[in-house]
DNA sequence: GCAAGGTC
């Protein structure tokens, strides 16, 4: 019999799938990743009964990277990276996807494809592709297709068997696949290559810039431009003074109306002044016409992501990535279905009413939701449907009790926003009554509501059912009390929320219904932008300073039609009507000299950046000595934390996320810098290093960015041979080396993984010895007790042996993990003030 | 240490 292996892009979807196929009746098994499940069953295909084993992946299988060495910053240069190769790594190394898959393959037949249905999904087929390829059996008749593409736009019954139907199989379509690569590439090398250069340009000049990364990205940059564009627009304001006419009647029951006046506003005083003088000739202004039109409140489309994401942002003040992160909690949990569809409209045979009725005894709307059904419910908008996934709807009843604070309110929203989208719409009458006052017309205008329809449940929607229309009708005459001009200015605009932000990026096209969260974040995390109150993104003065620039140098760079510019270059690869290599090869002509003009031209935006930011000699405060010019060298803390020699112009790279002390007086043998001690906190490691093999490690075989512990210096007293106890319990390289700068609490740490062992705490003096246990080979150790403070036995002042064999040290050992500080900056008393918008955190 | 795109 032959076996059919089918795969979908992720597990819930390989599930449903499987369900409907296989009419409910399948074998299901957890897959070795743990992410994975596979699902058996037996049916049909190709006329000849056959075994079925479906799975999934999570998403894609591969990711485009430079190869290692393009990964150092110091040695190549970024122009470099618009030429150099590139290559596919794993997207996700610990689900090892491409051997799971090649496994659950072995000895299959036929695979059919069931990834989305877009061009990601499209790509992910060749990746899938290529990960069975070696596994699966070979057809006996060679020109028989063994490979498949499964084409459906909802997950239901009726779309996913047409789908599999034989007729209905194609073949994957290998040109949308490369339109992908070629997104991935461009995107990696463009970004890259500018965020590189940048970061290191200004980095190394700069004290104050209090950001590890200054990025570029095709889609974060032009994020970014909309909210420096408004901050530009705000800062540049100049309010124009205008005026307006102001018109109050009596009314016979005493009551007095304000009149709308038609021209609105006027620019210009003495025009108005004009107007006004003619108004006032007359006392009485008549009713021309009273005219009511019944008018409505569309109940919502169906939701989806991008709409979620708004309001979840604008109305509860949950930002767009923790509420994503939310929906898909609740998602997995089984309360909501899949939250990131672009669809606004219900398939055909949605069950709308099946979902509504696990909604009806719900305690704060289940009579409205009784009621709706009892009514019957009113057939909802027809939106667009983008053929991914239906859209966000309630799949589980849940009480607020159930939920955090956040959760529930995001829950509560998609729960009343669906039931909203099945009830009528709110229907109100509008009443204009429109008034002649010489030649000049005004209005009132007053709403009474007739039907709240969708407004019950979606209540901050509700109209104020009180507008009383005044009793006119056409010829009367009312008295006018009052006319007169108000002085008005205009007010500039406010800075952007991020709902605004979220939908100017839709508009443009940048970033896709997962993505657009993942930008916003950035552009905040990066300390381009700060999240202020009602969600606005108020953009930094680096943010601005960047935009700036990049509009001095090539306004291409932060345009938001640029995107759009190379995605129509893109679709002629995926439509078929141009080369992949013509495609690629044309737009990175393009962006290889715009990077080169950037390069040339970037004093244009080091002007901007001159006047906001300290220059590194500016920074810091005096640490250590250099092994060059034996001055003193700066620390400069603001991050990355970093050593600056301004005598040299020097930059030295420091351990992170922790605290740098001198070593006393002591010096490198090799290069005469003066030691530091690196500290990541009391429960975390430590260990002594040059800074200059910090950054230049002296012996072929050592990496960079390693302390003394690791330094193969065969006589230095702080290298590891001198200081080296044993191999690590834990790891295979690592070896255990005394930290000779960590007393009182003295540290035994390995020098690659996060084993520490404390020992001898209050000893005044620990020391390796050169001798070794006899029993288990590791060097002895020395330890030295002032008088009072021994922990030995008889209060012993000294003794030395073995720390894992002698029955008296080896108690006074404790072995535990290096635990990491999660902290910015250090202790406390410093980096209060600048508080940094975090972007995720804080409601509105 | 970098992009943007999938997804857990």
């Amino acid at each position: 019999m032959k076996t059919v292996f089918m795969v979908a892009e992720k597990p819930s979807l390989a599930q449903s799938i499987s369900e409907i196929l296989s009419d409910r009746r399948l074998h299901s098994r957890k897959g070795f990743n743990g992410a994975c499940s596979v699902h058996e069953w037996s049916g049909i295909f190709q006329h000849s009964p056959a075994r079925y084993k479906m799975t999934s992946v999570c998403g894609h299988v591969l990711t485009t990277d430079f190869p290692g060495k393009y990964n150092n910053w110091d040695i190549v240069d970024p122009a470099e990276l618009y030429t150099c190769p590139i290559e596919k790594k794993e997207a996700t190394a610990k689900l090892r996807m491409p051997y799971f898959l090649s496994q659950e393959a072995r000895g299959c037949d036929y695979l059919v494809l069931w990834l989305d249905c877009d061009k990601e999904g499209e790509n992910i087929c060749f990746e899938v592709m290529g990960s069975v390829a070696s596994s699966m059996n070979r057809p006996a008749n060679k020109s028989e297709q063994t490979v498949f593409r499964a084409k459906f736009s909802a997950i239901t019954d009726k779309d996913i068997k047409a789908a599999m139907q034989e007729q209905a199989l194609v073949e994957p379509n290998e040109n949308e696949s490369r339109s992908v690569d070629a997104r991935q590439e461009l995107d990696l090398r463009i970004g890259c290559s500018f965020t590189r250069f940048q970061t290191k340009f200004f980095q190394n000049k700069y004290g104050n810039l209090d950001s590890t990364l200054i990025s570029y990205g095709p889609c974060q940059t032009p994020t970014l431009g909309f909210c420096v564009e408004r901050h530009d627009a705000i800062k540049s304001f100049k309010p124009e003074a205008y005026w307006v006419m102001q018109v109050t009647a009596g009314l016979k029951n005493d009551k007095s109306i304000r009149l709308d006046w038609e021209r609105g506003r006027i620019f210009d005083r003495e025009v108005a002044q004009l107007f006004l003088n003619m108004v006032k000739e007359h006392n009485k202004a008549k009713v021309v016409s009273v005219i009511s039109k019944e008018k409505c409140k569309p109940r919502p489309q169906a939701l989806n992501t991008v709409e979620l994401m708004k309001v979840a942002s604008s109305a509860l003040g949950i930002g767009p990535s923790t509420a994503m992160a939310i929906a898909e909690r609740l998602y997995i949990q089984g309360y909501i279905s899949y939250p990131r569809t672009e669809t606004t409209s219900y398939s055909e045979n949605f069950d709308l009413k099946g979902a509504l009725q696990l909604q009806s005894s719900h305690h704060d709307w289940g009579s409205t939701v009784r009621e709706i059904l009892s009514e019957g419910i009113n057939r909802p908008k027809k939106g667009h449907d983008a053929g991914d996934h239906p859209p966000i709807t309630p799949m589980r009843m849940a009480e607020r009790h159930m939920f955090d604070h956040d959760p529930w309110r995001i829950y509560e929203y998609i729960t009343k926003h669906f039931i909203g989208s099945l009830m009528r719409d709110c229907a109100y009458l509008s009443t204009v009554v429109t008034f002649s006052i010489g030649s000049e017309t005004f209005s009132i205008t007053a709403h009474a509501l007739l039907d709240a329809g969708f407004t019950k449940i979606m209540d901050w929607l509700a109209m104020d059912p009180d507008e009383k229309v005044p009793d006119l009708v056409a010829g009367d005459d009312v008295l006018i009390t009052e006319a007169r001009l108000a002085e008005r200015e205009t007010v500039p605009p406010d800075y952007l929320t991020e709902a605004q932000v979220i939908g100017l990026m839709e508009k443009h096209g940048i970033g896709t219904d997962a993505s657009i969260p993942v930008h916003i974040n950035n552009i905040c995390q990066r300390n381009y932008c700060a999240v202020a109150s009602g969600r606005r993104l108020i953009p930094t003065n680096l943010g601005v300073v960047l935009v700036h620039g990049y509009q001095k140098i090539d306004s291409d760079l932060v345009l938001p039609t640029m995107r759009s510019a190379v995605e129509q270059q893109l679709n002629l690869i995926a439509a078929g009507k141009a080369e992949f290599d013509s495609v690629l090869r044309h737009t990175l002509q393009i962006f290889a000299a715009k990077f080169q003009y950037f390069v040339s031209n970037i004093g244009g935006m080091d002007n901007l950046f001159e006047v906001s930011f300290s220059p590194l000699s500016d920074s810091g405060k005096p640490l250590s000595r250099c092994g060059k010019c034996r001055r003193y060298m700066k620390l400069v803390e603001t991050k990355p934390q970093r050593l600056y020699c301004p005598a040299c112009d020097d930059t030295y790279t420091l351990p992170q996320n922790g605290m740098i002390r001198e070593y006393q007086e002591n010096k490198c043998p090799l290069d005469e810098f003066q030691l530091l001690v690196y500290s990541g906190g009391t429960r975390g490691k430590s260990f002594v290093f040059c800074p200059y093999c910090f950054n230049f490690p002296p012996f072929p075989g050592m990496v960079k960015g390693g302390g003394c512990n690791g330094c193969l210096h065969p006589t230095c007293q702080y290298g590891r041979d001198q200081l080296g106890v044993s191999q690590c319990m834990e790891c295979q390289p690592g070896i255990l080396v005394l930290d000779p700068a960590s007393g009182p609490k003295w540290k035994i740490g390995c020098n690659r993984c996060d084993v520490i062992l404390y020992l001898f705490e209050k000893a005044s003096k620990v020391t390796v010895k050169t001798s070794t246990c006899t029993e288990c080979g590791s060097q002895n150790i020395g330890v030295e007790y002032r008088e009072g403070k021994s922990k030995l036995r008889d209060g012993a002042l000294t003794e030395s042996g073995c720390i894992f064999c002698s029955v008296t040290l080896a108690p006074l050992v404790t072995k535990v993990r290096a635990t990491y500080e999660n902290t910015r900056g250090r202790g406390r008393g410093r980096g209060g003030p600048r508080g940094r918008g975090r972007g995720t955190r804080g409601r509105g």
